[in-house]
DNA sequence: ATCATATTTGTAATCGATTACATTTTACAA
DNA sequence: TTGTAAAATGTAATCGATTACAAATATGAT
């Protein structure tokens, strides 16, 4: 692979001279900058990123944190930045946690260590003692999850209103037994999520009922199975369900495909309408995020902040997706 | 961020002291050791990978070329492919290219400029021409998606034979009327498949029928239901289907369920065994890769290949997953 | 104490680009 | 033709690490 210096002495040039054909500066006169032109063909030359990015600082890479890449839901936004982030020269790096505070950490010294340029996070599970350390000296956006109050700009959807409004409409369809499958409330969205859910059922005067309330460990579909079937076990059994993510709803469903008895049926209503969502048997009816949008706005965040411009936090809205599991 | 002039000088010592104690050299004292990382400690000294990667030109990332990230076989193999990767202190960039020769120029270009050690193409339109080019001077592996008679190693399965087994398995049944639901036969794995169909078909003495046999061009779940409508209006319609991706079996269970009048029960049998496949109602029959262990390997012959050895390309055991879809 | 040898530490070149500043070339007016 | 300002180009420092080689120090035998 050709150096500069190789450029420059096949151009009869300077490496300065070359270094301004490459950047695109203005005096070089159109002569020189064909004989530099044609010395970059002839050694198929391609500037080095790393000593670029060592003078400049900058390596036009961005981290995307996320805890696992498994859940449908991130691919949608992974989606979005990706595009956004290309189309302005960059590239992201897909950073898998696996919720372990040593992963975190290799990430966050990569941007330390200048090897990238910013940080979407888009981990409930990360460390946000650390990240907002991060954010003092370095471009920090979060996606979906976000931390009241915090420093840290956000996009993200109203989870509280959309679960009220998702509640709602199940007590709307006659269902006055609704159950909640949440993930752990030490995350913020399902707390949010919660919240909606008791108020919309305060509203009605319906009981909030413990046993109705289900706490997953993880999102996965096995995860989702686990819990309707505590739900199916139950003295009294609920007639409708809410999932707070779609991957825990389609895991109930197939929960309710799977031969076990129930008195009537029961409605389900998922969270985020991952596109797996319409292939289900029923479909699910399901709250939509509008994931795509999230993830090119979290990436035009990053870059304003990278610009050092002010960057404003998004609620973004969400929208009920009605289909054949609340329609029974 | 300090940098390791500003350590050396905190510590009393030289820089190349200090590069000592980081890079574990033999020759530093007890005492001299100690003074340095007492100084790391104090100015919370990371050293700077540009300035080191530079220098030693490697980056220790590795490339992971794909189509697409939503497709959830991709999903499974990152996993492995990351675990190993980070296990040997690697990192790995995911590339989506969304099929397009630009994007896929840029991640080339990404190695020729010393930002990446190496790739894995688990792409399968990626550019051959050009990825045997980078391949003289820089290590590639691919995985699943091959070349026939190429000179870049490879980890896949036997997709001939699994499709036969596949196949034969429908036919033992007692389906005689066999349907192929393919992608597009540019592709390796697809004409493979289709040859593992046709193998089994003629061993039987079945006939191949070019109407039940459907090309898509894309894989998503749409697909599928779409090929599935389709053969559901044929004259004659066949009662059992292979798909060549449990992404598009999967839409063709739901477009049986979707209501459309069959004569007779329909069987369905996919391939790559997604996590998703055993979430569908009813539970998807499905010819097994091992895909985590496939992405372990890739990383693994990739870090070989870096070093410098020969790598041998390996062939992996699929196995067939019966579940509901082929039981009636 | 002296010298030879082994061990530790330091100096300075190097990787491949960018860019402030210096120098050369060009253009044009007098 | 000469002088001057503007434009083009070159020189060399710089980013932050590693490492060959040189220098200094420690060790041990005589």
């Amino acid at each position: 692979m050709a150096n500069i210096q190789q450029i420059a002495q096949h151009a009869g040039v300077s490496v300065a001279t070359v270094s301004r054909v490459l950047n695109n500066a203005t005096s070089v006169t159109p002569e020189t900058r064909r004989k530099v032109e044609v010395a970059i063909k002839a050694l198929n030359y391609q500037p080095s990123m790393l000593g670029r990015n060592l003078r400049n600082s900058e390596s036009r890479l961005m981290l995307v944190l996320l805890p696992s890449i498994s859940n449908p839901f991130y691919t949608e936004i992974i989606n979005g930045i990706q595009n956004t982030a290309i189309a302005n020269n960059y590239n992201i790096l897909l950073c898998e946690t696996d919720s372990k505070p040593e992963r975190e950490n290799i990430y966050f010294n990569m941007v330390k260590n200048k090897l990238a340029d910013g940080i979407i996070s888009m981990d409930p599970t990360v460390n946000m003692q650390k990240l907002n350390e991060l954010s003092k000296d370095h471009p920090v956006i979060l996606c979906s999850e976000y931390e009241q109050g915090g420093s840290i700009p956000y996009v993200t959807v109203d989870s509280e209103v959309a679960a009220y409004q998702a509640v709602k409409h199940l007590i709307k369809l006659g269902n006055e037994k609704i159950a909640l499958i949440n993930s752990d409330e030490k995350f913020l969205y399902a707390r949010l999520r919660r919240a909606g859910y008791e108020r919309a059922l305060k509203e009605f005067k319906l009981p909030i009922r413990d046993e109705w309330i289900y706490n997953t460990k993880e999102l996965e579909f096995e995860h989702g199975v686990q819990a309707m079937r505590m739900l199916l076990q139950l003295e009294e059994q609920p007639n409708a369900v809410f999932a707070v993510s779609d991957t825990l709803a389609i895991g109930a469903l197939k929960a309710l495909n799977n031969g076990i008895k129930v008195d009537h049926p029961i409605a389900i209503m998922g969270f985020d309408n991952i596109s797996f969502s319409s292939m289900t048997n029923p479909t699910l009816t399901t709250v939509a995020q509008p994931m795509y949008k999230m993830g090119c706005l979290a990436a035009e965040m990053l870059m304003s902040s990278m610009k050092g411009e002010k960057v404003e936090s998004i609620v973004m809205d969400h929208e009920l997706i009605i289909r054949e599991s609340t329609m029974l």
